[in-house]
DNA sequence: GCCAACGTTGGC
DNA sequence: GCCAACGTTGGC
């Protein structure tokens, strides 16, 4: 069964054009529990939508998990507490969607991206993530 | 630049 | 275990 979720990131640090140029990018630094575990609950195939935060305040693609979770090291390899996963682009919106949009749109009044705003790694609904697809009028995955 | 919403830390 | 102080994230 796929899950589906929402990812945040700077642009300024890391944005959707870095993770296309690398082709494999590892989502590793974060520093949350809750976030934390949503990594550690992601799936090979799982889809994410990228989400550029602060600046930008737009999802701009999708991408999907291609390696679970392993031991976060970012911060050197003594702390056992931290994961990170990688994920590859799958395709950019045809139109980012903005936060304005979601904020908008009835159908994502529950969305966790709204609820919890500093969560860094969101879980997302089937229908969520698909009314955002439709939103940034993307075909069908 | 400011502020709201958390999360963390440390004193008691 | 409580709470004040402080730090961080992210929107406005």
């Amino acid at each position: 069964m796929l899950n589906y979720w929402l990812i945040k990131s700077e642009p300024d640090t890391y944005s959707w054009k870095d993770l296309e140029n690398e082709e494999i990018g590892t989502w590793d630094g974060v520093r949350n529990y809750q976030a934390r575990n949503n990594l550690r609950a992601m799936r090979l195939g799982d889809k994410c939508l990228f989400y550029h935060s602060v600046t930008h305040k737009s999802i701009v693609g999708v991408c999907e998990v291609c390696e679970e979770a392993f031991m976060d090291t970012s911060y050197g390899n003594e702390n056992p507490n931290w994961y990170a996963v990688r994920v590859k682009p799958v395709f950019a919106f045809k139109n980012a969607v903005s936060l304005a949009q979601i904020k908008e749109n009835p159908n994502l009044a529950g969305i966790s991206l709204l609820r919890q705003t500093r969560l860094s790694v969101c879980p997302l609904s089937q229908t969520e993530f698909e009314e955002l697809l439709r939103m940034g009028d993307n075909d069908e995955l």
